[in-house]
DNA sequence: TAATTTAATTTGACGTCTAAAATAATGTTG
DNA sequence: CAACATTATTTTAGACGTCAAATTAAATTA
């Protein structure tokens, strides 16, 4: 149960819808915020004149719509979030290095930069080192303090603890629990959360239809690894510690095929770029995983082989589906959810690995409860980590710091 | 997002935590109420004057409190929710037959009724002509008309669907998607809800601690079948359809044994009653289940042979372990929990079943997800799920009808 | 009996919302 | 082109709910 409510929770409230609205839909006219929130024109006005006074907003300066002829009367003027109210970066530290994106308040982005980084190797020392380097870098080349920036929020693969601050287990790593989030906010001061890769696509897609969705959803990503990001009724589920939907690593098989985790039988070690590749090449199930992804020109040979009649290479995306399908059939028993989105270069064989994926659900669990479930496919080719935890930092900025209004003087003291 | 806030909110809001304080701790005086739910002793006196003046509330009328001889100042006077205000039938479907309790508005049960009926054979039509009747009896022994009844909340064995009303799939029962709620609504005009019983498990769960704890836990119930109650971020969930947490129906092993509800490898064919049972008698895992509960006297004879030496008995006891441990493992890649309840008659075995069981939650997932999650077992005397149907029925009831305040009277139409 | 202590209510101010009225900015029409 | 119509936005006045502070209530203590 939520707290007592009282006019502070109301204003609160209320600017979070406005900013909410403008976040997901862009500029507008106070008519339509209106219409989008349910709030009067009397208390928009009074909302947008706060925000416009704090400089959260701004009023469009731009010749009337003239589009439609037969429109009357007072020309609506459009506001919108201020661009230069607040800067946030979003980082994405992978397998293949950094990705550093510089993004204004109102959700443009300014400028993105990709650096590679030989991770896997690195102590947790050495990593930071790099990372606050290419950090300061990306500050400088951007003509930018620290304290310009209100946020940066890190995706990264693997398992994330978003309370430690944390990159507990990572294939980009050997070296387990790397704290990203503590020598970031030390050196420079801003404030930094961390979050999963595949949570931060499941943000993606639930921004990607203004976050209108509320119902339960499983968004799974599959690639050179297999990740999920769960929706539960309409928020991005993190678990206690923001490690939850470890899909990847969900148990398949008892004491199965041998996994990048270390471990036997994760999902994962089946229907992997790595896991699909061992099957095809007749690997036994035990042989190692490689340390670094594998090749995408060397998948796309693959699955066109197998297209082809290689029946190893087929046979190897069945298992894949097959594992897939017995993962989400589980998933399905335990959340009952009404949307399944499949994303991630790994949809590109969808054709290859759907079969085996629908038979292994159908046999693995009740009718009842599968029968509701929608099975989705997202556009592979946008970049969904970062688009997520863009949508994610600048919707928590929103609701943290510019839903509150301007700081309150503490002019007691002054008595 | 939620929508808009007003003064509406706001004082469903506050009447509602009002409410549900007394509802968690019982009787109280106002300056209590104030501390508990941070309202000012103003508020407290207009709410609280308020439901009393609705009957929803009232003052007891006892003897001041001389139990701390050196307090001093005003007594208080303690208020408590009005026992009158409503009263509701919960009703238990379980293989066993029906189970009537009748609660009034502050929770005390005034009487309850066993009524076995021999459901697996009968048809939807039969089953309700019975239930119908046997509410029809309990009403009428208790001197009550259908009005006097503000809500029945029925918990049933199996796959419920919450939003259609009915029983998907249950072991109870022979025949699929049975209505329940409709008959009941047309029969009595009486507003009804159906939810599955180790849902209501775990509203009890949480119930039992005033609904303090707001993390993610899983409540599992084992005994005759096994099953699983969410709790996310504090709320009891339901999933799309109120078919969520399917634990028993979850897939173990692809192609394994057979289960009651006609598929192959689900946990429960491992881990329940009989599945127990017919490891420890060596007969294949291929072998049908039956229709009816095993004998209690069975399981526990079972259970004291395995602890005498009888290696099959044992070798069955760890096999049920091994498989809740590996659904367990899963379940917790997907959800991060911080917490996991054993409930359920066959925690009684838990000595036979536990090592077998954590052994498999350590093989079948990442340390860095199990480390943080605390394995707890529940009184297993207390009929959780009647406690669970209670709570759960009657917060429903104070947050849709109570909080909302006195009906408006529509006086427009007398103009 | 008067002072003290704690509980509960009353009073007056404050913040936010809303309906209705007023104002603003444009198009239409005779 | 002036008056009217139309749509957007702001202003005004009133409603509702909270809270701090003052007041009243009901007990104990001295």
């Amino acid at each position: 149960m939520r707290g007592k409510a009282d006019s502070d929770l109301v204003r609160r409230q209320n600017r979070h819808i406005v900013l909410e609205a403008l976040r997901s839909y862009g500029p507008m006219a106070r008519v339509d915020l209106g219409k989008m929130t349910g709030l009067s024109p009397a208390s928009i006005t009074t909302i947008t004149t706060q925000l416009i006074g704090e400089k959260v907003m701004l009023e469009l300066d731009e010749a009337p719509d003239r589009s439609d002829p037969s429109r009357r009367g007072r020309p609506t003027t459009r506001v919108n979030l201020n661009p230069f109210a607040a800067r946030i970066i979003a980082l994405k530290i992978s397998i293949s290095g950094l990705e550093l994106v510089l993004v204004d308040f109102s959700g443009e982005i300014i400028t993105r930069k990709k650096v590679s980084l030989a991770t896997y190797e690195m102590g947790a020392d050495e990593f930071n080192r790099h990372t606050l380097h290419i950090i300061q870098t990306f500050l400088d080349e951007n003509k930018l303090e620290a304290e310009d920036v209100a946020h940066i929020g890190v995706a990264a693969q693997g398992v994330t603890d978003s309370v430690l601050g944390t990159i507990a287990w990572s294939p980009a790593f050997k070296q387990r629990n790397i704290p990203v989030v503590g020598p970031i906010e030390q050196k420079f001061g801003v404030r930094c959360t961390i979050a999963n890769d595949a949570n931060m696509i499941a943000e993606g897609v639930m921004a990607a239809d203004g976050y209108s969705y509320d119902g339960t959803a499983a968004v799974v990503f599959m690639g050179y690894g297999v990740g999920m990001g769960l929706v539960i009724d309409g928020k991005v589920y993190h678990g206690a510690t923001g490690a939850a939907a470890e899909f990847g690593h969900m148990n398949h098989i008892p004491n199965g095929a041998s996994c990048r985790c270390s471990r036997a039988g994760c999902l994962e070690a089946y229907a992997s770029d790595y896991g699909i590749l061992r099957s095809a090449e007749n690997r036994s199930d035990q042989s190692p995983p490689p340390s670094s992804a594998v090749d995408p020109a060397v998948m796309l040979a693959l699955e066109n082989a197998a297209r082809g009649g290689d029946i190893d290479a087929a046979a190897a995306y069945a298992k894949a589906g097959r594992a897939i399908g017995f993962g989400l059939a589980r998933m399905i028993a335990l959340l009952n959810p009404d949307r399944i989105v499949l994303a991630g270069p790994g949809t590109r064989a969808l054709d290859l690995i759907e079969p085996a994926l629908r038979a292994a659900i159908e046999e693995g669990v009740v009718e009842a409860l599968r029968a509701q479930v929608k099975i989705e496919t997202a556009p592979i080719n946008t970049d969904m980590i970062v688009t997520g935890t863009i949508a994610a930092t600048l919707r928590y900025l929103d609701s943290t710091v510019f839903s509150n209004g301007p700081m309150k003087l503490q002019v007691e003291s002054l008595l």
